[in-house]
DNA sequence: CAGGATCCCCCAAGATACTG
DNA sequence: CAGTATCTTGGGGGATCCTG
């Protein structure tokens, strides 16, 4: 990373979209110590409902971060767990999180201090 | 980053908010070496109209991450460059980066894979 | 329980044109 | 050159209902 190749066509694009949907990042968090069901992630994120959770998965999917199990057993269980390459994302996760930690109050000071300037945002 | 205070509510969410915009990331990044103006900016990177990059600006603004200088010279001479807080981030970012340089083909290669089984999406 | 199908809303983002 | 205003659109994401 030591290019201006950061741009608007760069590859490093690729990632940062990774990110630019509302549960990717979330639910590859909720899947780093291993496997989950479905009902177990929905619980686990809260506030997630079927469908998107459906679509957040079939996306990573799609992107080869996770695995889709299925356990043709009685009551159609399904889970689903990270690739290896998903498991090489958590790095990169893991310092954004950090990061908020770190400094989140900061923003939100920032957001209420540049809102009350205005009008109240 | 311990907890599981990963998911719906949590602060965590803030910071992926922030790589949640199309340029967000992709400013700050611009931004790295110090100030910029405007028009700087948009030859950088390309692919961004006068509007959105003004709006980005702004939202980056509001939430502590940039500051607008104003050189009330001749011809309005504006710049931007990155807070204290704003070079926190691109910690964070270059992490996103570099992974997606290290992973960015196989991603791409997993993408191409899973459309050729479907339909070719 | 898994997840598809529908309908709807919102807003980021592009295009274009205009003002200081 | 900086920035705004307007119009439009694509798609993420929520709610709800329905099926295997």
């Amino acid at each position: 990373m030591t290019t201006d190749a950061f741009l608007a066509d760069c590859r490093a694009r690729l990632a940062f979209d990774l990110f630019s949907n509302t549960w990717n990042a979330v639910l590859l968090w909720a899947l780093r110590d291993g496997p989950r069901r479905p009902v177990e992630l929905r619980e686990q994120i809260g506030g997630i409902s079927s469908k998107v959770l459906t679509e957040t998965l079939r996306r990573l999917q799609f992107n080869g971060l996770v695995e889709r199990r299925e356990s043709t057993g009685t009551p159609a269980r399904v889970s689903y767990e990270l690739t290896a390459l998903g498991r090489t994302l958590l790095g990169p996760i893991d310092a954004v999180g950090a990061w908020a930690f770190a400094h989140g109050e900061e923003v939100m000071a920032a957001q209420e201090a540049a809102g009350a300037q205005t009008h109240g945002d």
